[in-house]
RNA sequence: GCGGUUAUGGUGAAGUGGUUAACACAACCGGCUGUGAACCGGUCACUCGCGAGUUCAAGUCUCGUUAACCGCC
């Protein structure tokens, strides 16, 4: 990777917390951080346009290799002219390795030390995805950063099982980065371990040793309690190098997503705001809104009065509520433009807030108005 | 006027005389964390048109009655 194309620049680290704030360098641009990454599995954020995803402030939005490969192929990404092109998006974009998927859909594969059989569900064919392979439809695929091949280790989980697919993960982020080719691409090393001190740290020192561009946590937000996913991040940061950037993954909630920053977390992703907000889940200054509760039928009034999105500016709660209950694709776009521009808002606010040095007083302040039990 | 058919929640309806009246939709309330997710879960008929009867036991059988629909005068 050169590194005149991927690079970090920290420009400030909070006095008090180890969060930071900094300019990710990008082939696609430089992007803020710390930041919140909106899902696109499909190289589309459900329901939303790139202009759309742009208004709100997004800096890189993700894309995932695992269902790229099975619908389109990455042959037909590839020959668009890569998933910029193909989806008009000419911002960073971050491809996921399907390690994730490993997880989602275990009942449907078998893990060897080569990789993962699975079967591809639209023309039956069984398939392997290797860490090589993936690299490889990766690179078809042409995102700006891309995830080393590895197992997401399910929670709860014996010590036995997450030692061994630990070192298996270890072995194969070697083999991906052996045969990563692409010069604009960073590819990042996965830390798992589990919720193993010993596992976390020796996976984060090896991966450090072989000196990846960039970082991720993994294994996280699979229900695990929340001191359990604070404690596999503190037991994994102090091993990563400072000047790379760390990617909590997965992560969503307001909780984990500023209590991942005061660890030095740069950048996170989920489909909560998202799939909340396709769902009729709405994240707001005043809670949780489930737009389908019939006490918004004739509720005239803006969603959030202190938010400035396209939906806040120019809809009421009635109209979404009516949307949402005709099943309306609209509907679910207003929503979603709304949730995702919710929490970009308070990572922004995050942002400022460590370059102030009171990160801690804005986390506490954002929590106490929004992460209560009903929160997001 | 005569003969026949039907009658079960807001709706569409299941229901050999035997616990608690199936299921679906609507309604109401939740949930959702590297998206297999326009998804998932919960609540919603102390009662089967009405009135008698038979029976240990009736939404189910019998009689009467009312209503709707279909025939025939």
């Amino acid at each position: 990777m050169d590194k005149k194309n991927f690079y970090l620049e920290i420009k400030h680290v909070d006095k008090k917390t180890k969060a930071r704030y900094g300019i990710l360098h990008t082939p696609h641009g430089d992007v803020e951080v710390p930041m919140f990454m909106p899902v696109g599995t499909l190289a589309t954020v459900k329901t939303l346009s790139p202009e759309e995803i742009k208004e709100m402030g997004s800096g890189v939005i993700l894309a995932n290799t695992y269902h790229l490969h099975l619908r389109p192929g990455e042959d037909i990404v590839k020959e668009a002219g890569g998933v910029h092109e193909f989806m008009k998006y000419d911002g960073p974009m971050l491809t996921d390795s399907g390690g994730f998927q490993v997880f989602s859909l275990q009942s449907q594969r078998k893990i060897t030390e080569q990789g993962v059989e699975f079967r591809n569900d639209y023309n039956g064919d069984k398939e392997m995805f290797t860490p090589e392979s993936v690299i490889k439809i990766e690179e078809a695929i042409g995102a700006d950063i891309i995830m080393s091949f590895d197992e997401c280790i399910p929670y709860p989980v014996s010590y036995e099982y997450a030692k061994k697919s630990t070192e298996r993960t270890l072995r194969w982020a070697k083999r991906g980065q052996e045969a990563h080719t692409r010069e604009d691409q960073a590819l990042f090393g996965i830390v798992q371990g589990g919720e193993f001190e010993d596992l976390r740290g020796y996976c984060a020192q090896e991966l450090a040793k072989m000196d990846f561009p960039g970082y991720s946590i993994g294994g996280t937000s699979i229900g695990e309690p929340k001191d359990i996913c604070f404690k596999m991040i503190d037991y994994a940061i102090k091993y990563l190098p400072e000047d790379k950037p760390r990617y909590l993954m997965g992560v969503g909630s307001l909780d984990y997503i500023l209590g991942g920053y005061e660890r030095g977390i740069d950048m996170c992703d989920c489909v909560l705001p998202t799939r909340l907000a396709r769902h009729g889940a709405l994240m707001t200054s005043h809670g949780r809104v489930n737009i389908k509760g019939a006490e918004y039928k004739c509720d005239f009034t803006p969603l959030d009065p202190e938010c400035d999105c396209y939906t806040c500016r120019n809809y009421t709660k009635a109209y979404l509520h009516h949307l949402f209950v005709c099943n309306e694709e609209f509907g679910k776009r207003l929503n979603s433009i709304h949730n995702i521009r919710f929490l970009i808002k308070i990572v922004e606010g995050a942002r400022e807030a460590i370059k102030e040095d009171r990160f801690q007083e804005y986390k506490d302040e954002v929590l106490a108005k929004y992460g209560d039990e009903r929160g997001f």
